[in-house]
DNA sequence: GGTTAGCACTCTCCAGGTTAGAGTGCTAAC
DNA sequence: GTTAGCACTCTAACCTGGAGAGTGCTAACC
């Protein structure tokens, strides 16, 4: 009532946006609710305290900041997060040392499978968040070479080698035995006849060709496809993710006050489902995006944010990439880190 | 002085024992320090609290058990502790549902891989603890099948099936560019004539034949030998755990009251090689072990106590697998399930 | 009219004191 | 040898009273 802001309803006027830059980057400096006199002095604002204080109530009535009670500060909201984080942050360029780190780490021509672990652990230790990154995978998986190796017990050990050099298992149970000679003449077949393809379009192929010409097909086309049929199957899980320094969490206390939700939180690492369909949703877009907390529509990710970039090979995107955290983590930095991994990780698999 | 014990000095008359064993029960069963008062009501033994009071004064004054401050009742030490595991414990036979929970889900003619995951979840989540399951693995991985695929920049990518069904894949970079005919060449060379060995083995064998016979040589062996001396080196890390149900530990205020304790003993998961040294040990003796608390050796196992037991395949020691939890664990129902669970893993690897 | 100083008020945090309860050790009686 | 009784000790829980921080309101100021 007494301070109407000078803008119309919802619209932050440039001095209420001064302050709640101020207000979110002390907070997220040093955890503890914001009071009028600490931005006052500290925020280089030019404002005495009490006029913080009208400017504070007007954010507060606009859902920006919060009040954990009557005489306690300002601590920002979800909100209060989203305009600052979309319209207020300095991203600040990536320090020198640790974009050389990241550089000869990441270097070119090392295995797929090691270069992600290696992002994982970077982002982990540069951050002292939790670095993860899902395993290139998926929609497009192109078939190199096939070997079927009997077991016992009408079992038999299918060994795919996928996209150049991601190697996957499996045991399959078969409707009769199968002698070795059979099962390395199927995979021979197989891989003579349908490398480069993925493995959906070769099995479509192969029930195509089943159903067409039923009668003419010699025994180890019908070996083929009958090993084929069940081992390339999608993916066991429809993918993976790498994770690193989730103990790095335990620190903050905005989350280890309650071993109850940290707990929650590490169940949610391990069941993986959960992360991984958030992960998988930030694949679509282009560049850096970020999750504040309960925004990521994951309960366990209350009081987390996420900041992830997707990564690529020849134009393909592979995966994704990022960090967890708590949401007082401190974005300006973070998000250089996520985007430059990113970047440096996508060079490290194009240079082939 | 008042009560001097009537057996000989260090050991404990039947008395004491009686009374040690029905504190340390009392202690697993709530946490608290344990008082006369309580152990004369519900402990069972037809005495009053003064005369457990003198018992207890002498349990003390030899070690057995603690008392944190003048008036709180005595908590078990490691030393109580061991002794009531050696000589006290009543090991309760293993719950009808509970084997048959575990005889259900560790039905023979499971992939090894697998089964070690569930008998790791099993353990897990029948105890409410951290199950682990080493994997097998080491001195007598006996090769099956070779293969071999190129990669871009003299870097070939090596696949090695061993132990019937184990896969390994490594990526190797090779002194020279090999074709994808001489890689399927050498690959088919090692499979023919070294099946059966250990790697240990091929490698020892094919560097003295190289050795003896430089120059009768033909391409095809000296690709194989190139190959083979780059992939089978000892594996990796030289081992590896399954774990599950870290979480559990969350639960139990001995542990997570101390969040730094908790975050060290979950970066030793992690990092793996401390509890791998300790699981290791533990292959070398039969039956079930039990390490309780600073007895491991190991300084983020303070407070924990590990229980294990062998499993094995065809006589020969396979891995070890077992439980962490609290020193004040329910040893007399956590010892019968990891003992079943050892002898199931065993009989479900054995009959195939 | 926007800004600021002043002030009364509220709330948390902490230190200190008090109490209730639990447990002990000792002594004396059984 | 065992037990009841008692004085003593220690902790945890509770209350209490500042101290400090922060707020909202009002009135004065530019």
């Amino acid at each position: 009532m007494a301070h109407t802001n000078d803008s119309p309803a919802g619209v932050l006027g440039d001095r209420a946006q001064r302050v709640l830059k101020a207000l979110v980057e002390q907070y997220i400096e040093d955890g503890e609710p914001v009071g009028s006199r600490t931005l006052a002095r500290d925020g280089g604002l030019a404002l005495s305290p009490a006029t913080i204080r009208n400017v504070m109530s007007d954010l507060e009535d606009l859902g920006y900041v919060h009040s954990p009670h009557t005489s306690a500060g300002r601590v920002p909201t979800v909100r209060g997060y989203r305009f600052f984080v979309d319209s207020l942050l300095e991203v600040r360029p990536l320090d020198g040392e640790e974009l050389s780190r990241l550089r000869r780490s990441l270097a070119p021509g090392t295995g797929t499978q090691e270069v992600v672990g290696i992002a994982s652990d970077l982002l982990s230790a540069i951050t002292r968040m939790a670095g993860v990154v899902t395993l290139p995978r998926g929609r497009s998986d192109s078939l190199r070479h096939v070997e079927f190796l009997p077991l016992e017990g009408r079992r038999v050990l299918a060994i795919l080698v996928i996209d150049e050099e991601r190697v996957e298992n499996r045991i399959i149970r078969t409707a009769r035995e199968y002698s070795a000679a059979e099962l390395e003449q199927a995979g021979n077949y197989l891989t003579r006849n349908f490398a480069g393809k993925t493995l959906r379009e070769v099995r479509r192929q192969l029930v195509r060709e089943m159903r067409e010409a039923r009668e003419h097909l010699d025994r180890v086309m019908l070996a083929a496809i009958d090993m084929a049929e069940k081992s390339f199957e999608p993916a066991d899980g429809g993918g993976d993710f790498v994770l690193a320094g989730q103990t790095n969490l335990m620190d903050f206390r905005e989350l280890s006050g309650s071993v109850e939700r940290l707990r929650l939180l590490f169940d949610a690492f391990n069941q993986k489902r959960e992360i991984l369909h958030l992960l998988d949703e930030c694949a679509r877009a282009e560049g850096v995006r970020i999750f504040i907390g309960e925004e990521s529509g994951y309960e366990v990710l209350d009081g987390c944010s996420v900041v992830t970039a997707p990564y690529q090979r020849e134009g393909r995107v592979l995966g994704v990439l990022g960090v967890i955290g708590p949401t007082r983590m401190a974005y300006e930095r973070v998000i250089p880190i996520v985007d430059a991994t990113a970047r440096l990780l996508s060079a490290a698999l194009n240079s082939r």
